[in-house]
RNA sequence: GGAGAGGUUCCCGAGUGGUCAAAGGGAACAGACUGUAAAUCUGUCAGCGAAGCUUUCGAAGGUUCAAAUCCUUCCCUCUCCA
């Protein structure tokens, strides 16, 4: 086990916040004292939306908790998520079935542990505590609470100014989140810099309940690819633990180059006396392009390992650099020929609708083993392993059948 | 309960009877350019085998040759008063 000095500084590594310190320091010395690992607690709510290294900023955290000893504890918000986190833009869901909980939270897991470490991960689910909880109960903890505690949170007080509507449920979010840290006994709660209140809140929720205080460790919010908004799935921006080596690969290198550090810093493992040096080489001149490269290699591996990270590299040059064609193409049996190359294209679903396939083509966007085709009307004879794109990246090799 | 404002295409937002498939911005897509899928510039951005027609402005009815725009009812949001 790593002592106190060496534990304290991988904690506050890549931080944003830690509220409050000196408890945490507390914390960490008791649990060094009495053997006793520490409880860092992550929630999240299983509606379905895949997970993107945004959101692994505090999950890494997580894992340099499991690996000075301590235990990871997720919190599978299956109450939650019929509400919608506030904070986000998110509006309220639709209720989730059993089953589509238990196979988002499967689904979730399978992305979460290719950080985590799964011996020292503790996974509940918040119906465990919420089922039990009766109308009165309810009642109580809301009497604890005033509204002017309520527009403390900043997503609520911009609603409410800007006259947009503000739902009861939502004002919930919190107190639920918070009581999830009374049910399972959190020394810390893990989040992203924007969920600052409701894991302060949940402080409230356990002095209400006598329970120790949790500590709020907050990591810095990753930008989204475009480099300006969050990453997230509503802006189209985020590269998701789900994306095949070369979409990953492809999405890094599509970072505006302002962004570089930036990633190294939250989404690699690199050393930070390496990410040091790094950043001397950025400043020095070197060209952005060989260092994002190295970005994307790291990022890569470690979701799919270093070969498959220089395979990407290797397609990525060849289909964009090159602008060779990639090596895996999908096919598609094609019955007609000849056949309307407008129908062709909306039938591969290389476009979404005729309009779409007409404009493409006036564009000179589409093209047929390497030839452009301008003509809208062209009928096409189907030759076996004819190559048509869309686009830069819409590819599609015909069959007959 | 009373008074007022409002719901517009993926998002924000203009539009108060025909010239509206609906300004402007954002997002997205394409083309050019580039070390890159960045930036920049240009273009496109409901559907239809494309002539014209069909669907779209909270919902349903109605007025009119003509409705996002007028009327009726309903649903929803916001503000103020109590």
């Amino acid at each position: 086990m790593l002592n106190f000095a060496e534990q304290l500084k991988l904690i506050k590594k890549g931080t944003e916040e830690i509220t409050p310190l000196d408890e945490l320091i507390k914390k960490v010395e008791k649990s060094i004292k009495t053997g006793k690992p520490l409880r860092v607690k992550y929630g999240i709510d299983p509606t379905g939306s895949d997970v993107h290294i945004g959101h692994l900023v505090p999950i890494r955290k997580m894992r340099e908790f499991q690996d000075m000893g301590h235990i990871g504890v997720i919190i599978i918000g299956d109450t939650t998520a019929q509400i919608g986190d506030p904070t986000g833009r998110d509006e309220s869901r639709p209720p989730l079935s059993k089953e589509q909980v238990i196979q988002n939270s499967e689904r979730y897991m399978e992305q979460l542990f290719t950080v985590l470490d799964r011996d020292k991960t503790e996974i509940r689910y918040q119906s465990e505590w919420f089922s039990k909880l009766n109308l009165l109960d309810i009642i109580n903890i809301f009497s604890n609470f005033t509204l002017a505690q309520f527009m403390a949170h900043d997503t609520f007080r911009k609603r409410f100014d800007d006259g947009s509507p503000l739902f009861m449920n939502e004002m919930i979010y919190p107190i639920l989140q918070g009581y999830d840290s009374v049910a399972i006994d959190a020394d810390i709660e893990l989040g992203a810099t924007e969920q600052k209140f409701n894991i302060l809140f949940g402080r409230d929720m356990q002095k209400l309940y006598n329970k120790e205080l949790q500590v709020a460790i907050l990591s810095p919010i990753l930008l989204g690819t475009c480099g300006t908004r969050k990453m997230g799935k509503s802006f189209n921006n985020y590269i998701a633990v789900f994306d095949t080596s070369t979409d990953k690969y492809g999405k890094v290198m599509s970072i505006p180059d302002s962004l570089i550090m930036n990633y190294f810093n939250y989404a690699t493992k690199v050393d930070p006396d390496e990410i040091e040096k790094i950043k001397e080489e950025l400043v020095s001149g070197v060209n952005p392009k060989f260092i994002k490269q190295r970005l994307a290699r790291e990022i890569v591996s470690l979701y799919h390992g270093e070969e498959e990270a220089l395979k990407a590299e290797e397609e990525f040059n060849r289909v964009f650099s090159q602008k060779e064609l990639p090596t895996e193409i999908d096919s598609y049996l094609c019955s007609e020929s000849p056949i309307w190359i407008i129908k062709l294209l909306t039938d591969a679903k290389l476009c979404a609708s005729s309009s779409e396939a007409r404009r493409m083509i006036k564009q000179g966007a589409v093209s047929i083993d390497n030839a452009k085709i301008s003509d809208e009307n062209l009928q096409l004879d189907i030759e076996d392993g004819a190559i048509i794109k869309v686009g830069k990246r819409r590819f599609i090799k015909l069959q007959r059948g």
